[in-house]
DNA sequence: TCGACTTTGTGCCAACGTTCACAAGCGGCT
DNA sequence: AGCCGCTTGTGAACGTTGGCACAAAGTCGA
């Protein structure tokens, strides 16, 4: 059998694995990565669940569909599991990303150490604004978004990471994709529309504490009188939001 | 009926709204506010449905949670549905935010503007590095964690965010429960433990990369030949990790 | 070798979320 | 006033996810 052929194999697993699961193995990995620094060589399901904050029941039902057995009776043994997650979420190669908007957020992602320790290499940074092309940056350079095609070309990048103000977004978006980019984290407070072949993940920071207030009112409520809210407070405040980060 | 009861009532109702639905809610906000600013007096399901991405029986379900009634045969009224939904969030009070960790994500979120424009203030900055402390940053002087508890009891504190190393998350969390915090936005790349009356709520960017690098593996597979992959890539390259952004 | 103990892998079911499809209700037109 | 077309609100079907509980399968000690 060809290593092609093998590959493509261990490929097709993947195909059955849900969402729920893809999105709890990197936490799995994590928690692994941390027991394998500490010197364990095996775990139960037990301990790694506590770990990684989850059921061990759904731990055992995830692992078993990456088809990486464990040992009745003994558990998981540590490397051999950090192996197969990795290789299952395609982290045993190196993904190219290109980074737009080196504003605010893109200045700290362009700075945020856990994509290269993860296999993830920022392959260029790009931006509209002409005042800000040319800038050094984190020991790279920022070049303008026209460039995109001569980047994605040369680095083989096939993730893009969108950190414009949202007016701008669905138009790199689809910029993106137009070169090929399949892949996309949006940091911009917007909806981007795609082709179905292009994945979009989302990020939205104001998205996440406006959770966070719902479920704080509802605590207020329930303690009976609510707290930090003066009674004058609802109703008398204009709801403007301004449309960028 | 005194305001407080009206108050309490209108809060009740938000009790048997699912956590998808309250995840959906800001979305749908922020695409009213779009329509209102275009001066837009009513929408369909169909319409709000499109800009926010979703399907339009989904919506309507959710809305009707809210207990905000639409015109059949017109639709929803925009700015009705704006109040409303601002209500059921509780944005219709200003919440006071505590940031802690001005590292390279910190002074980002310190200065993002979605915070402000949808009532959330942040209140404190605050790190446990000396050196960092007085720093002048958007505006803000720079605190030291030891403060936490002056700072929380002065501005009604309710939200932490943690932009820590992963290393400190977990004591930064458990101050931050200790003075009373109930909510946390946590994007330190680490699982938090937390009493039951605590909401945590996880930004992981890692996490988000490592979701795409997966399916952008099972795209490669589906055309064939793995694109942008060397054979000798995969499995040749340690698995490290470090464990702070 | 055998039995006791531990832990995995999974069948089953309940809870949850999504989508379809349609009756009920409302405005506008004649 | 009465009809027509449009849109909401929701009952019911469906798919997905989560968790219990237990048989299967392994280790370890005697």
């Amino acid at each position: 059998m060809s290593d092609q052929r093998a590959a493509a194999e261990a490929r097709g697993r993947n195909r059955d694995i849900s969402d729920a699961t893809v999105a709890r193995l990197p936490v799995y990995l994590r928690a692994l990565n941390a027991l394998a620094d500490a010197g364990q060589a095996t775990v139960s399901s037990d301990e790694l669940a506590v770990s990684a904050g989850v059921n061990s029941a759904k731990l055992r039902k995830d692992l078993s569909h990456l088809g990486s057995y464990g040992t009745r009776g003994v558990g998981y043994d540590v490397a051999v599991l950090v192996e197969s997650i990795s290789q299952a979420l395609g982290l045993t190669q190196r993904w190219s990303v290109a980074l737009i908007g080196v504003g605010n957020l893109g200045h700290a992602l362009a700075g945020y150490g856990g994509f290269a320790s993860r296999g993830f290499r920022i392959a260029a940074l790009l931006d509209a604004d002409p005042a800000r092309v040319g800038e050094q940056l984190h020991g790279m350079v920022v070049r303008h978004i026209d460039e995109l095609p001569e980047v994605v070309a040369a680095d083989g990048v096939s993730i893009g990471v969108i950190a414009t103000p949202a007016s701008a977004a669905q138009d790199v978006c689809d910029r993106l994709v137009e070169v090929g980019v399949t892949s996309i984290l949006n940091f911009a407070p917007c909806v981007l529309s795609v082709p179905d072949n292009v994945d979009v993940r989302k990020v939205d920071l104001s998205i996440e504490l406006q959770i966070l207030s719902f479920h704080e009112r509802r605590k207020a409520a329930l303690t009976g009188l609510p707290a930090r809210m003066s009674p004058g407070d609802a109703g008398d405040r204009e709801y403007g939001q301004a449309v960028g980060p």
